[in-house]
DNA sequence: CGGATATCAGGGAAACTGATATTA
DNA sequence: CTAATATCAGTTGCCCTGATATCC
């Protein structure tokens, strides 16, 4: 009886509370949060499509699609073709977009320094893979993302 | 080397991935997540007021108080001036609030429980602890009540 | 006075659904 | 034909800032 009962509203809670200082963080580099974290994504799987983009990130495809317009406009971003298929447009960051995300990181990292500063070392090992395993078990229950596991 | 580097990431997917399942249980009880959530604070405090509710939600009075504006409309929620206090208006569910939220418990706590089917008995009790403490890391470090300077 | 509460007004980031054309 | 991609258009939930009045 009586279960815990409240972990997604502290889940929720933390995104609250990291929300407004990550925002902060990736306007000082002239964009959203949003469109960050598609680019941390974009540095680790080069070539990657904007709907697969969005399967990985948990969003639809016009979701992605518009995170992304701006920063083609801005040129963070490069568009190509892909030549295996005439459908498919491959994504890759420019110099300048990998040297925005390069910039952001030591920000990014001070957030997430203070937001497991009570954790000890291997209570962060284990709060990871924690967190994965929860990510993992909600995207492979269907309602979205048929496909891969992500990294 | 090779820090872990992308937590926040995974918070945010974790989080992505269970909106849309946590929005649908909501709307089945014909409200939005904010209110479900600010309703199940309210159960545990009851007689809170709607700025230390939006404290406690990392959100700013004004968000609260729209949240809570249908709620009050519908009669879910209830207000009472405190007695004590010209100013405070002080928060409760009414039976309906209650049974409302009661009704929703086994879909939310089974969506709880698909996001922790992976992790055992011993795992789930010490994800709870760790995301508290991160919670707790947040809410401490101030940036709430930033209260903008200048006139 | 300063500090907290409540509330009006407006704005923005970021998700959603629906529909459509194209291509493997 | 079906499935996936890309994209146009509109909608919604839900957070924000700024300003103001009231109360201790």
């Amino acid at each position: 009886m009586e279960r815990q009962g409240n972990l997604i509203y502290v889940i929720k809670q933390v995104d609250l509370a990291l929300r407004p200082r990550f925002f902060e963080a990736c306007a000082s580099a002239g964009m959203t949060a949003a469109q960050y974290t598609a680019m941390t994504v974009l540095e680790q799987r080069p070539g990657i499509t904007s709907s697969e983009l969005a399967r990985r990130s948990f969003v639809r495809a016009q979701t992605m699609a518009a995170t992304m317009d701006p920063l083609l406009d801005g040129g963070l971003v490069r568009r190509e073709r892909d030549p295996l298929h005439g459908r498919r447009i491959l994504l890759y960051l420019t110099e300048r977009g990998a040297e925005v995300v390069a910039g952001l990181a030591p920000r990014v990292n001070e957030l997430e320094e203070l937001l497991v500063s009570d954790l000890s070392e291997h209570e962060r090992v284990q709060f990871a893979d924690y967190l994965r395993r929860c990510r993992n078990a909600l995207g492979e229950a269907g309602h979205r993302v048929p496909a891969t596991i992500l990294p």
